[in-house]
DNA sequence: AATCCGTCTATTTTT
DNA sequence: TAGACGGATT
């Protein structure tokens, strides 16, 4: 019992071993919070406040869901897997798919990514006939999404101007449809398990009196409606235990409202409010930087990190004089950090926004250092995988009208856009799905389209009793997609991520102990994937400062910190942007341990052209005293002295490679193309790609582990 | 159905 | 500058 407890401090201990009642806990950054959730949960159980069934927690990412369920078991020999513990849209699911039927839906609804509404709303205008250029689909998208969370439906919707009047038309009509289809997209995931409650009072009091104990993680980040919901589940009796960082609120652009903090210490009158103010991660220097950093920010609740550690470090600071120069000088120090024996994947470089990685992805793999970018493309937005989930949900709900269109003529069987035009009039004529109107279309259209029904006809009758991998892998052949990449030039990669598909289906039912075809389907939509491959190695690591949120590292580089790009130009037009991006750069400040460098260029290329931008006001707001600058301090970026210079040659062009002995601009030859010329590469080690310029042969782009090049 | 070409538009994005 | 997209061309 004791040992649950032991190395907690005073506050943390306060805030595992609070009464049954509602409570706040401010948790500054680094400062256990995690730890604190988890050993509360814990501590509940233990104690015999709680059984695990009576338990809810709510996190945003599948991770956090993961970390917390792994660290639970780890502390307690209880069973977790029917513990509600999970991410808020994860959570919706499984109410909805429990009460399907009173939610109104079919029992094997599909969701919808983002890029799926997209699609989904470009029909809906299409059918209505709009003008898209003056209704764009994605801002009516982004409309519909906003609405929803604030837990709006067409009719609550105030219409005050003509883009509004349109949108709530656009809204009603996208939601018929999605209805008609059987799919829900994510923001409806969360507004109908709110209504369902709101609606059924015996379905709504089973839960409250189920949920005793209610803990939200990153309470700042939450929106409205999930607010609301809360809320509704909490009811009059069940408390809520919140745990959040004002200071790290840095999605109010997806609709997080940090106001809900401030809003629940009302609403629920709330006396327990603690703040974890010890930092354990970072030392003092750095943690003063960020002290002083958001101390320019007003509307806080308050919070003031200190730590036990030393003060370390100072914090280095570098001015370059071209985004070139920066990326070369970033190749030094990371390669002096490792000669002094930090691991690549202890470091990492963040940025304010995705495009700037490039240049310094380039200059790291000139120079063959490992790394590796978070953020890109997932697995389940793949085209060649969601081509395969489009089979597999048409399997699972013939309703599904996006999926139809999605593969109804890929690979392409001759059903071209008249026949889907005489299909769709069909379907609305006999106010049926695509999928059932197929039989009553006459002639050459029909036919082929008769096809594709019998593919899919066949694929059901003959995987109904395979296991969920087989049943990938049956689709995969029967409908020719592997087929189809397998022929295309470039298509390995393809061919290879749809057999990973079968593996992700595999893994799934190992995991979750069942191989349902509907689960796992929400289990794509609701998980991209951000697993892959390549964890394992050591590399340096590269993400965006809001990838980098509840991470941590020992040594820290924050790139790119000029007026216009951090904070981002676009933000300080609006109000309280600029505050956003303080946090921000608090957050970025906070992810390091033992290290951190600030980094800035004079001109730097974008769009194309040359800026020349002057050193972020967020460096003035970091204390003197703190800071060594490792270029002369010339006061304003826009100095007439060319900041430093590399050793080595210019950085855009070739560099000595000790990783894998290639660089950008070498001739090689290659057994099938004979001699070419590297002209870029990506990815690095055992991923490293090169795209070699074989003149004749043509461009290629070739696995450097297999390709089997000879430098020449 | 595939390819080409001009035009447009460039933050951040847990689900 | 580069990529994504839509429309026109073959």
């Amino acid at each position: 019992m004791s040992s649950l407890l032991d190395n907690l401090n005073p506050e943390q201990l306060a805030a595992v071993t609070l009464p049954s009642q509602h409570a706040l806990i401010l948790a500054g950054a680094g400062s256990g919070k995690t730890r604190v959730l988890t050993t509360r949960i814990a501590w509940l159980i233990q104690t015999g406040n709680a059984s695990p069934n009576g338990l809810l927690a709510v996190t945003f990412t599948n991770k956090a869901a993961k970390e917390m369920l792994t660290r639970i078991s780890a502390m307690l020999p209880i069973n977790i897997r029917g513990m509600w513990v999970g991410t808020f849209h994860g959570l919706c699911n499984r109410l909805l798919r429990a009460h399907h039927r009173d939610a109104n839906l079919p029992q094997l609804f599909q969701i919808l990514d983002s890029q799926d509404q997209l699609a989904a709303v470009k029909r809906v205008l299409k059918a209505m006939n709009v003008d898209e250029e003056r209704f764009p689909p994605r801002q009516v998208a982004y409309f519909i999404s906003a609405a929803k969370e604030e837990g709006k439906r067409p009719r609550d919707i105030e219409v005050t101007d003509e883009f509004t009047r349109r949108g709530v038309d656009f809204y009603s009509a996208y939601d018929e449809q999605c209805q008609k289809e059987g799919v829900v997209d994510f923001a409806e995931l969360l507004l109908r398990s709110f209504e369902l409650l709101a609606r059924n009072e015996p379905l709504r009091e089973h839960y409250q009196a189920r949920f005793r104990h209610i803990l939200v993680d990153e309470f700042q980040d939450t929106n409205r409606l999930q607010y609301r919901w809360l809320r509704q589940l909490a009811g009059r009796d069940n408390t809520l235990f919140a745990v959040g960082d004002d200071d790290q609120s840095i999605f109010r652009f997806r609709g997080a409202n940090v106001g809900n903090m401030a809003e629940f210490e009302h609403d629920y009158k709330v006396q327990n409010v603690i703040r974890l103010e010890q930092n354990y991660r970072s030392h003092g220097n750095i943690l003063a930087a960020a002290n002083a950093l958001i101390a320019h920010n007003s509307r806080r609740l308050g919070k003031n990190l200190w730590t036990a550690a030393g003060e370390g470090e100072p914090i280095r600071v570098f001015e370059a004089a071209s985004d070139g120069y920066e990326a070369a000088w970033l190749v030094e120090e990371v390669q002096a950090l490792s000669r002094e024996g930090m691991a690549y994947r202890d470091m990492a470089i963040l940025y304010r926004s995705n495009a700037q990685s490039r240049i310094m992805e380039h200059a790291l793999f000139s120079n063959g250092i490992a790394y590796r970018v978070y953020g890109g493309q997932r697995f389940f937005d793949r085209v060649e995988v969601k081509h395969a989930l489009a089979y597999l949900r048409l399997l699972a709900n013939p309703d599904d009208d996006g999926a139809f269109l999605r593969i109804v003529n890929f690979p392409t069987r001759g059903i071209g856009a008249r026949s889907i035009e005489q299909l769709q009039d069909a379907a609305l004529a006999a106010s049926s799905s695509l999928y059932k109107a197929v039989p009553s279309v006459p002639g050459k259209a029909g036919t082929s389209l008769g096809a594709f029904v019998r593919i899919i006809e066949t694929l059901r009758e003959e995987t109904r009793d395979l296991p969920l991998p087989e049943v990938v892998g049956a689709l995969l052949e029967k409908s020719g997609l592997l087929a189809h990449y397998q022929s295309e030039r470039d298509g390995a990669d393809r061919v290879e991520n749809l057999g990973e598909l079968v593996n992700a289906a595999a893994a799934f039912v190992q995991e979750e102990g069942e191989g349902d075809l509907a689960t796992f389907l929400a289990h794509a939509a609701l998980e991209s994937g951000e697993n892959q491959a390549g964890e394992g190695t050591d590399a340096l690591q590269m993400m965006t400062v809001h990838s980098a949120k509840g991470l941590e590292f020992h040594a820290v580089f924050i790139t790119g910190l000029e007026e216009g790009l951090f904070p981002h130009e676009q933000s300080v037009m609006e109000d309280d942007g600029l505050e956003e991006e303080r946090r921000l750069a608090y957050v970025a400040i906070t992810r390091a341990r033992t290290r951190l460098y600030l980094s800035f260029a004079q001109t730097r290329l974008l769009h194309g052209q040359t800026r020349y931008n002057i050193a972020s006001r967020f460096l003035d707001e970091v204390p003197d005293g703190l800071m060594k600058w490792l270029t002369p301090r010339l006061g304003s970026a826009l100095s007439q002295e060319p900041a430093w210079q590399p050793q080595a040659a210019a950085p855009r062009s070739s560099q000595k490679d000790p990783g894998h002995g290639f660089r950008i601009g070498q001739s090689v030859a290659h057994a099938k193309f004979g001699q070419g010329v590297i002209v870029s590469a990506e990815g690095s080690g055992k991923d490293a790609r090169l795209q070699v310029n074989f003149g004749r042969q043509g461009m290629k782009w070739l696995a450097l582990e297999y390709a089997k090049l000879v430098p020449v």
